[in-house]
DNA sequence: GCTTGAGCTGGAGTGTGCTCCATCTTCTAC
DNA sequence: GTAGAAGATGGAGCACACTCCAGCTCAAGC
């Protein structure tokens, strides 16, 4: 698979793809005859797993480290789970402010309701 | 109340504050005699509901906007309720992805800890 | 064989949202 | 009345996560 191709169907940019692979997030990837990226479908799995963890907040540097650890293999099992046991505590709490949130918009849009009508009433 | 005191409260610095003053989040508050800002009490729930917007995702310059309508008072109440209804959307939606990411993550930890499991049963 | 488009590299630039700094004034406590 | 903390201002600097650029190579179609 070509760069350009993954970019499409992980919706992430060509650059952004460089970019993740400069910082350690993506393994470099074989390459073709003509020197381009040549990759693997397995990494679109990996890449989904990484757009999660990026758009539920976990930080580039802890992502890295993730990654860093997935290179070394079976001996990190421990410190990936607990990782992840960090992020999911995180993303938990995130959790319950949006939905603290959710219900104070959803207040706040009825007193505006109530307020528009207050005032088509005069 | 003394901009420190507001910092405390917000939970927010005090050079954050003046930021926003200076972008217009915040209205200019009176000044004391020496000419430090003299903020009323209001000012804190104002703030309050600044960073649950924020803290939620909606962008400065729409905060900034938002503040802008409540200035102009009455006359905004349905330009504000709209804001408020398409910022209930994306919270919504973040919700929804977070959700998947907490029951992914749990899928994740449950797997490694099998995986542990193996390699220390060897 | 020439054009066009995709891809390559290293490095500079961008937008967001603060955060820090130098320098000055003012208040409070001793 | 002096030291030290807190506050003021304008403007520079920073962290994050990309995004763009110049200048080059390579491959495919006409």
């Amino acid at each position: 698979m070509r760069i350009s191709e993954v970019a499409e169907r992980t919706c992430l940019s060509v650059d952004t793809l460089r970019f993740y692979e400069k910082i350690g997030l993506i393994d470099p990837p074989p390459r073709d005859a003509g020197g381009r990226r040549a990759y693997e479908a397995d990494v679109l799995g990996w890449i989904g797993f990484l757009v999660q963890l990026n758009a539920t907040g976990m930080k580039q540097a802890d992502r890295v480290r993730y990654a860093d650890l997935r290179r070394q293999g079976a001996v990190t099992y421990a410190k990936r789970r607990e990782m992840l046991e960090d992020h999911r505590t995180q993303v938990a709490a995130r959790l319950e402010a949006l939905q603290a949130t959710l219900a104070l918009l959803d207040r706040k849009v009825a007193q505006y309701h109530a307020l528009e009508q207050e005032a088509a009433d005069v």
